[in-house]
DNA sequence: TCGATTGTCTAGCGGTGCTAGGATTCGAAT
DNA sequence: ATTCGAATCCTAGCACCGCTAGACAATCGA
């Protein structure tokens, strides 16, 4: 059984390989610029071998935003959990989101702009997606205010910062003033 | 001259024409079924025409995002004259906002999520965006607060509709609860 | 050693945005 | 009325896209 173990051990390595060349070329050159053919030069296959792991293009894309939430996720609490209080802990959290949005557009878009076929906020959500809300939510229900859904809240929150992400990112919001209206944000959704 | 004129008006007029298709068939198919060959089709030219009244693809979704940008701009500013009060003014201002995104998700794609090559929040932004933005400004400005600077906060609450306008419709909020957000972010950010 | 299974590749399908170059039409000047 | 020149439009084609059928080679179990 030990060559069977070896065989899949080795397809699942290249499937990781897969996923982290689409992540990087996407980076580097833009969602467009990631085509089965160049994806698979860089990984040295021929097309066919990514059709063998994933359905087609949608689910790389969708594979690339599953590790990305999971590592939004380890970012937005490790800045969270930096800070005291919960007020410092919402205004880093919303800078930590921001700032990874900034950092890896590519894996962003993939997340919550591209259709990767994922399943949100429903029960058959994959569960990194889960948690990345979860790890919003944690810091954002302790300033959501008396009477007001967690859950709710954080929706709201979320939204406000996808919004600054991809509106400041495409250029249609000056680049200038973010800060400012990170601290704007935070201090008007925010129940101190 | 006359001949020169009738000729000018049967260009302007087919311009239109593609345009409009163009919004049409996005609105029904999806910008993804917004093909040159399709949409040459539908006007009856062959694709080359297109070509001669826009430098691309890219130049037409621009010129639905325009007048998408006009569109939005009266009726933001339809629903805020017909409410009274800075309180009311500024929901139903959301109200709008949100339901043109709601109503014409393909228009709205071209003016904030898709490529057309124009220029924002810049000295040679076109005006029907500059208006746009204006619109949101004259009833937001009212409840931006003491010492806010009302164009940051536009900034801000735009983000938010935006937000909650792109994650609602592609099913990464839920569906159900979209009222209650818009309440709760009127109540938060708006200082009476 | 042989047959079957698994894995991979070449080649190709119908589609995309875009363009070169030829054909045609049509106004204007003789 | 005829001819010339310019403007207009279309056919055909380029390089590329996502995706797949089917041929081929390597590997495994008997």
């Amino acid at each position: 059984m030990s060559v069977q173990e070896r065989k899949q051990r080795e397809r699942a390595e290249r499937e990781r390989l897969i996923v982290a060349t689409a992540r990087e070329l996407a980076e580097q050159q833009g969602w467009d610029a990631v085509t089965t053919r160049r994806l698979a030069e860089r990984i040295e296959y021929s097309q066919p071998v990514l059709y063998s792991h994933f359905r087609g293009k949608r689910e790389i894309i969708g594979a690339v935003a599953l590790g990305g939430a999971a590592e939004m996720a380890a970012a937005v609490r490790a800045a969270a959990s930096a800070a005291d209080g919960p007020r410092a802990r919402v205004t880093a959290l919303a800078r930590a989101y921001l700032d990874f949005a900034d950092r890896n557009p590519a894996v962003y878009d993939a997340m919550f702009q591209l259709d990767g076929g994922l399943a949100f906020a429903q029960e058959d959500t994959p569960e990194p997606l889960k948690d990345a809300f979860a790890a919003l939510l944690e810091s954002l229900s302790e300033v959501a205010g008396d009477g007001v859904h967690p859950g709710l809240f954080t929706e709201v929150f979320w939204a406000a910062l996808h919004g600054l992400a991809t509106l400041t990112r495409s250029g249609r919001l000056p680049p200038g003033d973010a800060e400012r209206r990170v601290e704007l944000l935070v201090d008007r959704l925010a129940v101190v």
